[in-house]
DNA sequence: GGAATTTCAACACAATTTTATATGATTACT
DNA sequence: AGTAATCATATAAAATTGTGTTGAAATTCC
């Protein structure tokens, strides 16, 4: 699938929710609000935003009143960087940053084509700040709303992986 | 990582390896024999070429003297029919297919940029046929030859995962 | 016809990574 | 002190990434 992996998606709405508070003048959102408005599990929401964390996206404030904000304002956080600082970096292949990872890239005609590949990847990302993903969504909502399309439901979300649950109790 | 899986990869590299033995006139190549040039193990190369086959990207020919060719000549065959065979499809969420995988597709931003990441990434992968990439190949061995820069080993390729192996006998 | 060679099918198994959930400690505000 | 929140581990389910085995079916060669 050249699947994007969760904590990709996820992270990616997580920080989608922290730009709208932060532009809603908001300081500081806790886990259990974007729980609720997303859809994902705090206890995983806990874990996506570590890493987050660290590349000082966003910043923590902790003890009661405390949660978390955007270290920087949405149009200075790129796509890109969310997505390398999630999912260790755009390439779709190791031997593309590792060049240890395999030998033989001497003759590998793969490789040209995945470290290319990879690249145009990079640049699309590379191309939106979270400002521009919140512009987007806004126009979507509009849209939504003028065109009387309410979906049905509308309780979940994107990434959302809770659909085959045949296992019963657990 | 937004990464390709071992499917694709050791799938794509299979390919690569029946288009080569199908300029050089072979008709029938065994899953031993590719298994030896391309260092993956041959277990895993029979489960890989299965989709390869219902696909009709590949021919299978039984008993001895068998093996495996491709089906049509490497000029007719596309690196993005390759992948959206092992791969399931070149779509870096499922809800940009399946349509019913998220509700709130209305208002979710990032919907659209993974839907069109996927067109990038797919429209870039339909720009090579195995014909491209051998052409890649030869190239590529050429300039190593002539740059006399070998490599020690030269072994093992890309997208080999055998690198850590602390797990002793097993 | 029989032996050898090869794909094909159906499992069983294990290591690793991904995807989560659970429990409790730590910090800070009131 | 009490509460609300982050922070830190531990655990578990599921998917991915393989390997191993056993045999059946088809085809070629002798
Ligand atoms: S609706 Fe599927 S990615 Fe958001
Ligand atoms: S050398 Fe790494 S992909 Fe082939």
């Amino acid at each position: 699938m050249i699947k994007l992996s969760t904590k990709g998606r996820y992270g990616t709405r997580l920080m989608i929710n922290l730009a709208g508070h932060f532009k809603a003048g908001q300081d500081a959102v806790i886990l259990k609000n974007i729980s609720d408005e997303e859809d994902i599990s705090i206890r995983y929401l806990e874990q996506i935003i570590i890493p987050l964390k660290i590349a000082k996206l966003v910043k923590s404030i902790r003890g009661a009143g405390g949660g978390y904000t955007l270290a920087r304002s949405p149009s200075k956080i790129r796509l890109c960087e969310i997505l390398e600082v999630l999912e260790g970096s755009c390439c779709l292949v190791e031997c593309v940053d590792d060049s240890d990872f395999c030998r033989r890239t001497d003759s590998c005609a793969a490789h040209e084509i995945w470290a290319e590949a990879s690249r145009v990847l990079k640049d699309y990302f590379d191309q939106f700040t979270l400002q521009d993903l919140l512009s987007i969504q806004e126009k979507k909502k509009a849209q939504a709303r003028s065109h009387g399309s309410l979906r049905p439901a509308g309780r979940t979300s994107c990434g959302q992986a809770h659909r085959r649950r045949a296992s019963g109790a657990h």
